[in-house]
DNA sequence: AACTATTTATAAGA
DNA sequence: TTCTTATAAATAGTT
């Protein structure tokens, strides 16, 4: 369909191959999407030119990837089976990986059926290597409730020093004429300090003693029915 | 390009829109080809009728796969994406779970970096389960050995009842004529059988009483000089 | 890219 | 479906 017929054989001059690449393509472009409109076909055309040059042509009804996952079906292949049955390995050897350590697990929890197929000396082992273990964490248990009563005695004891200075502090005011009893009492006890928890029975007490005025605290106070005019 | 220039919209008779298709696809199928090696072109084309029959076109240099393959480069997309995407998401889950067990396991076995951040309670926690597990293995193995010793008792109970048989049989011989001593331990003796490991000492211990002409055996035996001629 | 002589594709009919 | 054939469409070679 020319002014002389051709052979259908590659086209050796480059820019006349180039050329009726272009027509051609868009001849067939033209053709597909006729066939989409008269026949109601779907049709997925890619093309490479020799020179790596990319067109396609997809029916307007459909995607590349639908017609691609007919094609798949019809064909009965899956394109991807080489990367999927990788990533499907990768998966088992996870399952199993997991499956180990669950065992390893239920071994170490002692179910009866994870330990059935161990002998004797994989029993023996295995319990010492349990019995171990449980050592460690127990010492680990002692460390962590060593360290947090010491945290606790230390606590108490800047505390029992902190009351020992108020102490003192309200011996030697009591001491000035100048300063009421009362007041100092609320002046001091009423800051909203927030105690850790094992100390503060301790502060309530001291408030309790504190605030009894028949009490004698160190010798220094008095009642005031007491107390010299 | 007919007896008459037609419309191009969809063909609404059924037989002439099936006969349309099955001319023009063999015409595209042909101009496809003719393509390809006229301008040494890659084409993959592939086609669906509205009946769902399909048709494909590849040129011979190359796949289907690749086609898309390369498609997929130059359109910068990956068309298995969501399914990769949710192998993806499996897999990281199964590594998830993976590391948790491993964590569990690596807490059992006392771990200091794995029991650092659990407190006093949790450690207490632990501790007793752990405990609790030993025990079960212990039980376990002390089950199994009681298994193994009775079933070893009874072995040699058995061995030992065979050996008083043997002993009688080889008295009853001793008394009839005919039949020599020697002979005899060499025939009952010789036979190459497969024992239990713990029993086996006990029938070496055996074999060097019987061979030792020297020793009485239940006083049926005699050394050659005591017999009498 | 446009032109056009010619080849090719195909619509309609058999 | 396939063949035929009149005619539309595509395109090779030219400008």
């Amino acid at each position: 369909m020319g002014r002389g017929k051709i052979e259908i054989k590659m086209i050796e001059n480059p820019t006349n191959r180039q050329v009726t690449y272009s027509k051609r393509r868009n001849g067939i472009f033209k053709k597909a999407q006729e066939l989409t409109v008269l026949c109601d076909a779907q049709v997925s055309l890619i093309m490479f030119s020799n020179t790596g040059k990319f067109h396609e042509f997809t029916s307007p009804s459909t995607t590349t990837k639908k017609i691609y996952d007919q094609y798949q079906q019809v064909a009965g292949i899956d394109l991807w089976n080489t990367h999927y049955e990788r990533m499907q390995e990768h998966l088992k050897k996870l399952q199993e990986i997991n499956n180990k350590l669950r065992r390893e697990i239920r071994q170490r929890i002692g179910e009866d059926l994870d330990l059935g197929d161990l002998d004797f000396n994989e029993l023996r082992v295995l319990e010492q290597k349990m019995q171990a273990a449980v050592e460690l964490v127990r010492e680990r248990k002692l460390h962590v409730i060593k360290t947090q009563t010491e945290t606790h005695k230390k606590k108490v004891r800047n505390l029992q020093q902190q009351r020992g200075n108020l102490l003192f502090d309200i011996e030697a005011k009591c001491e000035d004429p100048h300063y009421g009893l009362v007041e100092n009492e609320v002046g001091y006890y009423e800051t909203p300090i927030a105690l850790p928890n094992d100390a503060s029975n301790l502060y309530t007490y001291r408030l309790h003693q504190a605030h009894n005025p028949n009490l004698h605290l160190g010798g220094a106070f008095a009642s005031p029915e007491l107390r010299l005019p």
